[in-house]
DNA sequence: ACACACATGTAATTGGTTACATGATTTC
DNA sequence: GAAATCATGTAACCAATTACATGTGTGT
């Protein structure tokens, strides 16, 4: 009876909104979630069985049959009880692995526009990431009322802006530093002595 | 010759600083990037095994022996042009998993106590984490001159402590939601309907 | 005719963590 | 004498992604 993170997302998902099927719980996590968590097929139909099998969702609704049919699932009793068990535990800090900095970090190793192509790429992302929350928290204004969870998903969304925003903030300054003398001088000087046998 | 992350992280430390062991090398990530990648020996040592097979990097200096025995690995020049090649190619964008955000998305479904607890987890986190960042600064400081790669290093530093600058700003706002009578009203109002068989 | 969204699912692979096992050396 | 750090390694497990397989319905 031990669940997985995706076991709780789908609990989540379906607390705030029951009878829904496998292909729309990945895309409500897509267009809801989606800037924080993700999901993919593989995960959440078996994850959908097996939260099934143990009781804590229950399939509710069945449209069409054979190849074209969808089935929906809901919270039981059990389920939203085990959510909450969840929610009640302090989150889990599982340990950092961020390939951007990594590259930015060894940015000597390689030539300054390397790195300038980094911060390009990372840019491009939080402009795109920063649009679609404006968006979410746009919608968010204009159809939630009435929607109890809309406080705490604002919270998610003013997070996200936050971050994106110190992160664009950052990565101006980031530009300068990378296109001055000091950047240029240090990825010219040699790196360190190798080991023979190559 | 597939290589994954710690492969290239291991790379990386070595081009930066040569002839280490996998315990010395444990310690630096944890002790210089920790705050945005992690190393475990489980994955370490298999690693040093393999790229050494590739002839990536190479053992270079032992010490001692037995079971009391030191082995460090220096990068061979096919290593090096190795870890410029994976610089040059885009960053992995890889999908995110935040689950603390994902607990506060659900926190409609437990008392505001509970979210709030969340917020001060994650608090002493940041906090935790912007001391180490300002220590790391100030030593960079101090003893950095003459270190080419100085000039990344600290542009991953100013990144962190932007990002957790933000995180703390916005913790304070969210107290300030969760502790409302609207947060109070939305968490006591009744869960989405649940389906039978529990 | 073609592409895209709908819809469910499996199998292979990956890349990692955690726990275990062992023992020497240093520090309090 | 206990605890922490130094030091290397293996085995079990896990949760996830990716690619594959299959087919319907809708819009252009």
């Amino acid at each position: 009876m031990r669940i997985a993170q995706t076991g709780y997302a789908i609990l989540g998902l379906l607390a705030i909104e029951p009878n829904q099927s496998g292909y729309e719980i990945r895309r409500t996590v897509r267009d809801s979630v989606g800037f924080f968590w993700g999901e993919s097929y593989g995960q959440i139909y078996p994850t959908l069985k097996r939260l099934s099998a143990d009781g804590l969702i229950a399939p509710t609704e069945v449209e069409g049959a054979g190849k074209k049919r969808t089935q929906r699932y809901s919270l039981t009793a059990a389920g939203y009880a085990e959510l909450q068990q969840w929610l009640a535990t302090p989150y889990r800090e599982d340990p950092p692995r961020d390939e951007f900095l990594l590259k930015l970090f060894f940015g000597r190793e390689a030539a300054p526009e390397i790195s300038i192509a980094h911060i390009n790429q990372y840019q491009e992302r939080i402009r795109g990431l920063l649009a679609v929350l404006e968006d979410l928290e746009r919608l968010g204004r204009l159809h939630g009322s009435g929607q109890p969870g809309m406080p705490f998903w604002m919270l998610t969304l003013s997070y996200g802006m936050g971050q994106l925003r110190a992160g664009l903030e950052w990565s101006e300054s980031a530009m300068a530093v990378l296109t001055s003398q000091e950047a240029a001088q240090a990825c010219s000087q040699p790196p360190a002595p190798f080991a023979p046998q190559g």
